[in-house]
RNA sequence: GGGCGGGUAGCUCAGUUGGCCAGAGCGUUCGCUUUACACGCGAAUGGUCGCCGGUUCGAGUCCGGCCCCGCUCACCA
């Protein structure tokens, strides 16, 4: 039998939390069932849990996003849900990349630089080091797994994920396919983020911007005027220029060669400058009309073109106080191969400069993948440039300018091509991985073309209508399209979605809507090792005049065409021709096509094996590059599902169906842009598509379609009807992020991290995350201060302390509990009218336990996570243990009805508090099961369904009906005069121990006298006035006297307190006096409020008296 | 520059449609080895709710303006 003697004062997390989890595991308790769900048994509740990436260990940042998933994914299992929390770690592809090629050069080891040799020479490097990379991911994931057990995530752990593990692949291979195939995926050659460093390219996410101190440089291009290929151009002079009205030509001496001022903080782009541009209603423009530059060095002849994106200068009519007018020249260099802006430039002008610019090309790159000046990618006309060569990008800066400066526009003419340096600081972007300086860069990517409104039109339609701005519905164009119906689940309503997506708090649905406003196509190729190798092989091939692919003899063509033209193989093609314009298939057999060479770019599903070698016996080779991780990412609540093929293995069997849309997405608001949009996207574009297939082949024929709609849809391809599908979750909340004391982030570098770990050790599991419950509440950010652990050395925090000393309250008042039911066994059951008999206490715990079960229910379905676990903290600490369990002390082992009520409520805590603290109300729970006590009608226990566990058992369930608002107000009555008396004791110095005697003209009812003499210490209540001495004080308008304090009452002490006290009650009076007297107080306001305010008055000015006679016969 | 959040007790933070004298935890002070808990019990101290103006009988809460702090997007002419 269990007793207070059994366990220890102390909760000891340790002791416990080992082998709970054990008894978890051994119960198969977070184990979902699908099945459950499709034979309508139990309503889904599924969450699929953010992948940590495996570059390194959790942190506590980790910590409270898993805890607030736990705390709904419990709950809910509670609540009768079937619940699924799906585990799992992302690949993390540069960061992880990067992290194991630092660790292996530290260690000595052959690193990246190293492998690539190796491969470059003929090797595996490339698997060798992925195979390295492998290992450091074993090495994490297990360590992420182990941290997310300790905290107690109830994850369904069977079926564990990785980013890149088979099933994910599959996924992967499924979805590129399918926006390869309906050119959703497209190849381009264009700027791209590019990290010279780790030489990727990146998404537009994965840049930092960081203000930096640079300058304007402002150069001077000598003008020259056109002349046929070959031949000398002619200088212009300012003389001419004023003769064609040029403004502030005839400033300068007419003989002289007359240049344009462009300015740059990267001068040593000038190398790649096609055109200078010029705004049209620049008065300067017409002048310049039909003139060239020629750069100086290169030498290269460029045209001035008239563009409206050239900024006015406020001396040419540009808006003053505007930044970019206050210091712009007029004239932009533009340098297509190197700048955002100016490739959009170049492009509008790409005729025009191809025509005029001497290189006879608009985009001229000068850099090498190291991001030094090269000659070797794209550029032709060097000249006497070559001085620049290999140089890197800050030695050619610093070159061009000192070039530049010593030079001048013609020979013999004053002044340098240098005109004049501006300091400026601005926001430059690096590379997040790297920090090195991002360079707008060149090259062959493949991106998906999230423009599309296939895409973008259905994240954005996916919104819930009150979170859209009305802006936003105008753009789309009406409401959009409507939802699908075609559920395999008939109890879900819509799975399609539409304005299902909601976020908590309600102010991150604007981050979404404007994010998708400014939306560009996705870069997903990087050019790295580590990841999803992107599924395309290419090559040439050129249909000669005489090939027809049917009876072809030519090995290339048959085979390319037996893979293509068989559905069955899986295989997808996007074709080029020589100037890398798109060709259809179809087009290139045509006969004024052929006798070409055609660019193939064939994707394979990887469902048919046997294509790859197939394809690569015809001389294709595959894509080196891999995805973004993100691709993976965006399908994860998809792929943790077995999409596409969920019964193709046990553990995914039926998860798609019974699981997705999942309940609610848990991430911190860093990744809402990205990540959330992404998975919106896909998960709707790639659902969407099973829908339609499904009706195209007939199996599906649960809507209504009118026939002749059903076969123009089939005959139709299928990207043109594409009908969206469910979301990925409904709900998305967004947690605060976690910051140390000092309001920075929590860093390796700062050394200001804290591993959950340290903290379980400290603290303990359920104190950590009760804490962090705590302190999830709508703000974006919280703070947690950091400290070294005084024995362990370790970063910890004294934030913590709340929840160890929460958990520790809860041991204790349990113990207390067990010890009380142990030792009076026999029970009795509580009916509903009973519950009317029992003790003002009872009655009082029972309604406040059910307001408790009300307000805990209402603040979890709002994610309002402090509130729940201050609700529970206070129903705990401040109701059961304070006052409950105190007022009981006297009566409760003489009666068995009290023991039901103190068994029950604390049978109901635990319950309530489980899915915050599930190690401690298990171990709690597992005794008070074996303890003797009644139930209570109308307050509802269901016993554990796997196991003896508590986390599989019911959430309470109470009658409304025991919410008692007279046990209410006469036990709030009761606590008054309690604290009453409490604070003369205190006043006075009373020693606990001594129990005093109350006069009171009326007194109390038994119930209410039982209470005060059990928590204020009173043993004898009278009317009859004090013998000795005595100190008087007010309650509800009646003097009260208490005595027996002490063999003698300190008069200055009493004189001290009632000045006091009657100063107090003056001021209220005056406050409230004056509320009365405002004529628009009673007039207007509500006359509850005023009555009130009459009352509070009266009953100060009572008090007040009180005092003063009080007072008086002290004196 | 755009958007968002924050500024409330010494510290960390609550305060949901405007309504008693603005709350909690920690800290501080005083008293307690009260037969569950000192990781505790009882009591106390402590605030011009960033500033200015407005609406209202009444504003921490609503409106306008301003000042700080943070995040985020955009911007390398």
């Amino acid at each position: 039998m269990t007793t207070t003697t059994d366990l220890p004062k102390q909760y000891t997390p340790a002791d416990h939390e080992p082998r709970i989890w054990q008894r978890w595991l051994d119960a198969n308790a977070f184990h979902a069932d699908p099945d459950r769900v499709l034979n309508g048994e139990a309503p889904p509740y599924a969450v699929v849990i953010p992948p940590p990436n495996v570059t390194g260990a959790l942190h506590l940042g980790h910590a409270l996003n898993n805890t607030i998933q736990d705390v709904l994914v419990r709950a809910h299992r509670m609540m009768g849900y079937e619940t699924i929390w799906l585990p799992g770690t992302d690949h993390a592809g540069i960061a992880t990349q990067t992290v194991v090629d630092k660790r292996l050069k530290s260690e000595g080891k052959p690193a990246l630089v190293d492998y690539k040799k190796i491969e470059a020479e003929g090797g595996n490097g490339r698997e060798q080091f992925t195979a390295q990379v492998m290992a450091w991911k074993d090495e994490y994931e297990a360590r992420i797994t182990a941290q997310l057990q300790a905290m107690g995530c109830s994850c369904d752990w069977e079926r564990q994920r990785f980013t890149m593990d088979k099933v994910c692949a599959r996924a992967v291979r499924e979805a590129f396919f399918r926006l390869f195939k309906n050119g959703l995926i497209y190849r381009g050659k264009r700027l791209v983020n590019w990290d010279p460093v780790t030489q990727t390219a990146l998404a537009d996410d994965e840049v930092e911007m960081h203000e930096v101190d640079g300058a304007f440089y402002d150069l001077r291009y000598p003008l020259v005027h056109p002349a046929a290929k070959g031949e000398h151009h002619k200088p212009v002079t300012w003389g001419e220029l004023a003769a064609r009205g040029m403004p502030g030509a005839e400033a300068h001496p007419d003989d002289e060669q007359a240049w344009v001022t462009v300015a740059t903080t990267r001068p040593e782009t000038y190398l790649g400058d096609v055109a200078v541009a010029v705004n049209p209603r620049d008065p300067r423009a017409a002048a310049l009309r039909g003139l060239r530059c020629r750069l100086p060095i290169v030498g290269r002849i460029v045209p001035i073109i008239e563009d409206d994106y050239v900024v006015l200068p406020v001396a040419f009519g540009g808006p003053a106080g505007d930044a970019k007018a206050e210091m712009s020249t007029g004239f932009l260099k533009v340098t297509p191969a190197h700048d955002p802006n100016d490739y959009e430039i170049g492009r509008r002008h790409e005729a025009e400069i191809e025509e005029a610019c001497s290189a006879g090309t608009w985009l001229i790159n000068v850099m090498a993948p190291d991001a030094t000046i090269s000659a070797d990618h794209g550029w032709t006309d060097i000249n006497d440039a070559k001085i620049f060569l290999g140089k890197t990008r800050e030695e050619a800066r610093k070159l061009v300018i000192s070039e530049f400066k010593a030079r001048t526009v013609a020979e013999g003419q004053e002044g340098s091509l240098l005109d004049r340096t501006r300091p400026h600081r601005h926001s430059v972007g690096h590379s997040y991985r790297s920090h090195a300086v991002i360079e707008p860069y060149l090259s062959d990517q493949w991106y998906v073309k999230v423009t599309d409104d296939q895409l973008k039109g259905n994240a954005l339609r996916a919104m819930a209508p009150n979170q859209r701005s009305g802006a936003t519905l105008q753009n789309l164009g009406g409401t959009g399209v409507p939802p699908v119906t075609t559920s395999s689940l008939p109890e879900q309503e819509e799975p399609a979605g539409d304005g299902q997506l909601r976020f908590y708090p309600d102010r991150y649905s604007k981050t979404f809507e404007s994010w998708h406003e400014n939306l560009r196509d996705w870069c997903i190729s990087r050019q790295l090792w580590w990841g999803h190798r992107i599924p395309v092989w290419s090559g040439t091939l050129t249909v000669d005049a005489n090939t027809d692919p049917h009876t072809a003899t030519d090995l290339i063509v048959s085979g390319l065409w037996e893979i293509l033209h068989d559905d069955s193989r899986c295989a997808a093609a996007q074709v080029f021709d020589e100037s890398g314009e798109p060709i259809a298939l179809d087009d290139v057999l045509a006969i004024h096509h052929r006798d070409r060479t055609y660019q193939f770019f064939v994707c394979l599903d990887g469902r048919y094996q046997g294509n790859e070698t197939a394809l690569e016996d015809l001389g294709f080779v595959q894509d080196p590059d891999v995805l973004d991780t993100w691709f993976s990412s965006a399908l994860w609540p998809l792929s943790t599902l077995g999409w596409p093929d969920p019964d193709q293995s046990p553990d995914t069997r039926h998860l798609l169906d019974a699981f997705n849309p999942t309940s609610v997405l848990c991430t911190a608001r860093e990744i809402i842009t990205l990540w959330v949009s992404r998975m919106v996207m896909f998960n709707r574009y790639f659902r969407g598509a099973e829908s339609s297939e499904q009706q195209n082949s007939g199996t599906a024929d649960r809507t209504a379609r009118p026939s002749s709609a059903a076969t123009s849809e089939s005959a139709a391809p299928s990207s043109s009807r594409h009908l969206p599908g469910p979301l990925p979750f409904r709900d998305v909340f967004i947690h605060a992020m976690i910051q140390d004391g000092e309001g920075r982030k929590m860093s390796k570098s700062l050394g200001n991290g804290v591993d959950p770990m340290d903290i379980i050790a400290s603290h303990g599991s359920d104190a950590m995350r009760f804490t962090l419950c705590h302190m999830t509440t709508q703000t974006q950010d919280v703070r947690v201060p950091v400290e070294p652990d005084p024995k362990t050395g370790k970063n910890t925090s004294p934030k913590f302390d709340l929840g160890r000393n929460f958990c520790n309250k809860l041991w204790n008042a349990s113990r207390f509990t067990l010890s009380i039911l142990h030792k009076s066994p026999e029970a009795a059951d509580v009916s509903t009218a009973d519950v009317r008999t029992l003790a003002l206490a009872d009655r009082w715990m029972l309604s406040r336990l059910t307001a408790g079960v009300r307000a805990a229910e209402s603040s979890l379905a709002q994610y309002q996570f402090s509130a729940y676990a201050t609700t529970l903290y206070d129903l705990l600490w401040r109701d059961f243990c304070d006052w409950y369990l105190e007022a009981i002390k006297p009566t409760v082992a003489a009666s068995p009805q009290q023991r039901a009520v103190l068994r029950t409520t604390l049978d109901a805590i635990c319950r309530l508090l489980h899915p915050v603290a599930p190690f401690i109300t298990e171990a709690i729970h597992e005794q008070l099961r074996q303890a003797p006590g009644g139930s209570i009608d109308g307050i509802e226990l269901t016993p554990p369904r796997k196991g003896d566990t508590l986390c599989t058992a019911g959430w309470p369930i109470t009658d409304d009906a025991l919410i008692d608002p007279e046990a209410d107000a006469a036990f709030e009555r009761a606590r008054a005069l309690v604290a009453a008396i409490r604070e003369v004791r205190a006043q006075h110095q009373v020693p606990p121990k001594r129990a005093i005697t109350l006069h009171c003209a009326e007194t109390p009812d038994d119930e209410t006298a039982a209470l005060v003499r059990t928590l204020a210490n009173v043993d004898t209540i009278t009317a009859d006035a004090p013998a000795g001495p005595s100190v008087a004080f007010s309650f509800e308008q009646r003097e009260h006297k208490l005595s027996n304090l002490a063999d003698a009452v300190d008069a200055g002490a009493e004189r001290e307190r009632l000045t006091k006290q009657i100063a107090e009650l003056d001021k209220s009076i005056g406050a409230l006096e004056g509320r009365l007297n405002n004529p628009g107080y009673a007039e207007r306001a509500p006359a509850h409020l005023v009555e009130q305010s009459r009352a509070q008055l009266e009953q100060a000015k009572a008090d007040r008296d009180a005092a003063r006679a009080a007072l008086d016969t002290l004196a």
